[in-house]
DNA sequence: TATTGTTATACTCTATAACTATA
DNA sequence: TATAGTTATAGAGTATAACAATA
């Protein structure tokens, strides 16, 4: 099983460039620059969110599904608000919610940014077989769930492991 | 070509769900708190550039190889260093530089993190066929190159797109 | 004058705690 | 009393600018 150490040592270093590629490598910020949009990434996300849903949502919502905390959804979206880019509304079932609305240039930010991005991945693979392509989003999407499994399982059944 | 879009429509997701596992989502910091180690991200990656490379670095050789800046590895240099892990010796052909070098206690801090890393990748991939373990390799290192392509490609040639 | 590294400062992303308004 | 959201605060990661020491 020489093979398969080799292969391991090969895919830390690609996991970590795309870590970098795509956290500190700024795909996404250069995606927005190229896009002619000047938002920060949580802000072009809770747009994504709002578009993706097709309709409004509430705050702890929009938090829910970007997995993030509640005050961080707040602070982008007073900033999207100030820029016309989604509008505050009364939750008419519950006055103590607020619901969340892309105006039409907040949908249209969020198309053109998708737009940027799947034509990128669309270049960069232009040259791919399409027996590659299909092959990578499977095995992409086997590696997450199995790694995901991993660290959920390394989460929960380890109480701080004995020293010995 | 739809089969294409569809294909690219489940890239997205799939990277989107990549850069939070390993950005947000923490992989890299659960890895080091089941290994023990109380480090920040940055400081492990000061250890395992060390590590790479067999022997003390300059400061400056430590930020181009983690791409980031010098202030950010002086800084990080600083803690491992009251922390035992790594020491700052004269660079005997500079006396402008500083060589960093890994303390026993740093290198072993590096091996640890090491191989509880490649142990849970090893564990993610332990039910693959090798054909495949082999293939989401090699894919995943020309979507890197091929993304990379792209986005220097955005980068250079694209100088503020006119309006109309 | 150019280079190495450090100090000072600042910005982004994100979290938790405390608080307000409503249920 | 529980919930939705906001305000206040804090900490990690990283960048740039200004500076010191040496080349």
């Amino acid at each position: 099983m020489d093979d398969d150490r080799a292969v391991l040592g090969e895919l830390l270093p690609r996991l970590t460039r795309l870590s970098e590629l795509l956290s500190r490598g700024r795909l996404f910020e250069q995606v927005l620059e190229s896009a002619g949009l000047a938002l920060e990434r949580p802000a072009i996300t809770v747009l994504v969110t709002l578009h993706r849903a097709g309709g409004p949502l509430r705050v702890g919502e929009i938090a829910t599904r970007m997995q993030v905390a509640g005050p961080h959804v707040t602070r982008h979206v007073q900033g999207l608000e100030r820029r016309g880019l989604v509008r505050r509304v009364e939750d008419p079932a519950d006055q103590r919610a607020r619901l969340i609305e892309a105006t039409p240039a907040g949908a249209d930010a969020a198309e053109r940014y998708l737009s940027v991005l799947l034509g990128w991945l669309s270049d960069a693979l232009a040259g791919w077989p399409r027996q590659d392509r299909q092959d990578l989003v499977r095995l992409l999407g086997r590696l997450l769930d199995d790694v995901h499994d991993r660290v959920a399982a390394a989460a929960g059944g380890e109480p701080e492991p004995p020293l010995s």
